[in-house]
DNA sequence: CCTACCGATCGGTAGG
DNA sequence: CCTACCGATCGGTAGG
């Protein structure tokens, strides 16, 4: 039979990762075994090893795969030439779009960091602390322009990005509205909290 | 030594329960462990047994007495006569209230109850589904009033909930600021985001 | 409440 | 990629 594929190993793996997410997604990093993996890859769980190098490698390669896009995400954003309230915005959206889109390294990346080691562990939550930081800092500059209503910008940040992680509830749920229903309904709700007056 | 205690068994159970909030909040449920529980409680793993049936009671414990806390409160919402914008930011207060004083049981019913199994799991779903069916229909209300704008009121809902739960990251800062500014912050950003103009 | 211990399951390795 | 298997750890029980 053909192979289309080239490179068998890089393409091997990243469908162990992007299961794993969904795996992880579904059970916790914990919960989840890698015989479950195994099966939803659908090989034996030894066969595994060939292609990754532990189980919390999979659990880096979420985690840092998603703060990577982030960075690079606010990097773009604090560079824009528009108000305050618009990147925070333009962030807001970004977040939501995430959450859309790559539901599960996303979640997987917000709940369950903890299970991380050491090196890995201090750097994500360094990268997650910065972020947060450069986000308040947007804020601020907001709230001394007088286009957001003077709240504590740290709060602001996370209530903002944990609202945004109630897309979870948006994915399990039955009855959907549509994606830019759901977009459009968060960023009147979200950014209307923000507006002064 | 006198012991002040009467009933000794009721109350050895309650530090159990307590202390494995906080350990469940801490590690999650699956990577605690029952030998980690027995250590922060100063007895032998199997001693605990003499007090609990099981791990999973000791979820079902943390898990129920949240979901209580707050149906006893929506029906008591319910029944008040104020405006609907009034009753959802009661309902607001309290939830931040239930997070910043009982943070580890309501922080561990939350993120936790997927470890529940199954007469309890699809029970506490239900209370869960029936809830935000209740919070949502007092939304709707405040929308046909015009007190709070057209939204959709399931998202509403779910950007409100996961809005507090982020109370998480303040207990977790070294900075925080008291926990009236944190309420009086929430409060303006969450309300303000639903009022109509 | 403890000592002693169980069966099950886990992440991972050896060797082919 | 598989078979066979490892040491560690888990929740929980027996018996005192």
């Amino acid at each position: 039979m053909a192979r289309i594929q080239i490179d068998k190993n890089s393409s091997r793996k990243d469908v162990i990762v992007s299961k794993a997410a969904a795996l992880f997604r579904e059970k916790g990093f914990k919960a989840a075994s890698m015989r479950d993996l195994a099966e939803s890859v659908g090989v034996e769980a030894a066969s595994l090893y060939n292609h990754i190098k532990s189980k919390t490698e999979l659990l880096h390669e979420l985690c840092f795969g998603v703060a990577n896009r982030f960075m690079h995400k606010i990097d773009e954003v604090e560079s824009e030439k528009v108000t305050a309230l618009e990147k925070v915005e333009h962030l807001i959206r970004f977040h939501i779009d995430e959450m859309i889109n790559h539901y599960e390294e996303v979640y997987v990346s917000d709940r369950e960091w903890k299970h991380l080691s050491d090196p890995y562990l201090s750097n994500f939550q360094n990268q997650r602390r910065m972020y947060r930081k450069r986000f308040a800092a947007i804020i601020e500059a907001g709230i001394k322009q007088k286009e957001i209503k003077p709240i504590d910008a740290p709060t602001a940040v996370l209530i903002l990005l944990h609202a945004i992680g109630g897309i979870e509830s948006w994915h399990r749920s039955t009855q959907k509205i549509s994606a830019e229903a759901l977009t459009e309904n968060m960023v009147s709700m979200l950014v209307g909290g923000l507006v002064n007056k």
